[in-house]
DNA sequence: CCAAAAGTGTTGAGTATACACCCATGA
DNA sequence: TCATGGGTGTATACTCAACACTTTTGG
C-alpha cells in the first residue's frame, strides 16, 4: 500500500493539489455505544454535547483518536473521561466515515459496543458534556452526527451475540440466579422465553458453573450461577 | 463528541503539547481483501509493494482515504486503480488501529471485503505496485504491514456469511448449476457437501430461480439457477 | 451401450417446543 | 397456610443427516 506515495502515485491527481491536501485529512474518532440493564430495560448512556455545531444534542461518549493510541485504548480512554469507569467489556462494531456525518470536519469514527453490569457504575461526567444520562434503548432522544445509525448498529449486534455466545456475563452482576439471566435474555430480545427450554438450553452451552451458594429472599431460595469464563466465548453451532 | 475541542477538555495534557499533536493524528486508510473462487481453491488477490519501508512484501490492494470521501468510495477507487474492477460487492469488515501496524506512520485501516466471479476480471495494476497476482488463500506468501490478521479475518467472515446470506451469488456468474454452487460451498467451507441435502437446504432458502435453461455438454444436461436477488439477502434462522 | 454427471426420496436420530405440577421459603 | 417465585419431566413435531439408485446425454 505504501500509504506515503499514495497520493502520488494516483493519477490525475496533480502535484499542488496533493500539497493542500496534506493536511487535510479525514480523522478518526471512535465512538462508544454503552449498555446496560436497568429497571427491565435495555438502556444506552448518552452524553450532551457542550461545544460545536451539535451543542444541545446528546451522542454517544467518543472522541478523537490520539497519535500513537490503540483504537481501544482510545474507546476506553474516552470512556473512562466520560463515565468514570476503568474497565468493562468493548467490542468494536463498525466504522462510519460519511464525510458529512459530522457538519464540522471529516471524521470516520470507529464505534464500539461497551457493556457493564449496572447503570450505577457510571459516575463523572466529562466537562467536554454538559449533561450524562441513560436512556431507554428504543425511546432515544434525537442523537447528533449519524449516532442513530450507530445506535440502531448496537442493538443488533448485542441481540445477536446474545445467541451465540457468553456475552451475558457482561450485563449481569458476578453470580446471579437463572430468574435474572433468564430476565435478561427477555429483555434484550424484546420476548418471553419459557423458563424450562430456556434453563436447559443454557446448560447444555456448559457456560455457568453452579456456585455453591443460594440468594435467600422472600421466597424459595435460588441457587446461584457465575460463568465459567468471563472472556468472550463463542458457542459452535453447527 | 465535540470532536474539535477534544483536546482542549482531555485532562492532563498541557496546550502546548496539543498544538504540536495536531497535525500528528493517525490517518485513515482503507485496504480491501479480493477473493475469487479459481480452479477449486479460494484465491487472493495481492499486490506488491514498490515504496516505503514494506517495499517488496506483498499487501492487500488499499490506500489513504481522502478528504472528503466515503470510505467504501475509498475502498472501491483503490480497488479501481489496483485491478481495473469497477464494480463488484463490497462489504466492511473491521478496523485495525494498532499505531505500529504500520512502521512509518500510526495508519488506521479499515479493512473491506471484495468478492468477483472470476479471477480474469482483474486486468490492470496500479504503477503504485510492482506487481498483482492471485494467491490461493491458506498459502498466501508473508504480508506486509497487519495483512496476515485481515486475510484471516476476511475469510472467516466470509464462510460464516455463505451459510446465511445470498453472498454466494458474488463468487458466481449470473446463471449456474447446482453442482458449480455447491462445488462452491464445498470449497469455501473446506468440506464435502451430501448433494441431496445440499440441494433441499438451498431450495428452502428459497434463493435461487430456475432458469428456463440447461448448460449442456458432454453428459446430461443441467437446470440454470440464478439468485433472484443479487443484494445481500438474509436468511432468518429463529 | 458405456461413461459421466444430473437428479431424486425415505428413514432414523436427535433436537426443539409446548406444556403443568410440585417445592421451599417467609410472612 | 398461603402467596410467591424456584425448580423439574415428558410427549410430540420438526429438522437434519445419512444413504443408493435411476435418468439423461454424448461419444
Amino acid at each position: 500500500m505504501s500509504y506515503d506515495n499514495v497520493a502520488l502515485a494516483e493519477p490525475g491527481v496533480g502535484r499542488g493539489r496533493v500539497a493542500v491536501r496534506r493536511h487535510a485529512r479525514p480523522k478518526v474518532a471512535v465512538d462508544t455505544v454503552l449498555f446496560a440493564i436497568d429497571q427491565a430495560r435495555v438502556k444506552a448512556y448518552l452524553v450532551c454535547l457542550r461545544w460545536g455545531p451539535s451543542a444541545g444534542k446528546w451522542a454517544f461518549p467518543g472522541g478523537l483518536v490520539r497519535d500513537g493510541e490503540m483504537l481501544d485504548e482510545a474507546a476506553r480512554r474516552e470512556l473512562r473521561e466520560s463515565t468514570g469507569l476503568e474497565d468493562c467489556y468493548l467490542e468494536q462494531l463498525c466504522s462510519f466515515g460519511d464525510p458529512n456525518r459530522d457538519p464540522k470536519a471529516h471524521v470516520v469514527s470507529v464505534a464500539y459496543l461497551a457493556l457493564i453490569d449496572r447503570t450505577c457504575a457510571v459516575h463523572s461526567c466529562s466537562p467536554k458534556y454538559s449533561n450524562g444520562q441513560w436512556f431507554e434503548v428504543g425511546h432515544l432522544p434525537e442523537l447528533a452526527y449519524d449516532h442513530a445509525e450507530i445506535a440502531a448498529y448496537a442493538v443488533r449486534r448485542l441481540k445477536s451475540k446474545l445467541e451465540y455466545t457468553n456475552i451475558a456475563c457482561n450485563l449481569l452482576p458476578p453470580s446471579f440466579t437463572f430468574a435474572q439471566l433468564e430476565e435478561l435474555y427477555g429483555i434484550v430480545l424484546g420476548r418471553v422465553l419459557d423458563r424450562r427450554n430456556f434453563r436447559r438450553r443454557i446448560l447444555a452451552m456448559n457456560l455457568l458453573k453452579r456456585l455453591p451458594l443460594e440468594r435467600r429472599g422472600n421466597h424459595r431460595p435460588a441457587a446461584l450461577y457465575a460463568f465459567r469464563q468471563r472472556s468472550l466465548q463463542v458457542i459452535e453451532m453447527l
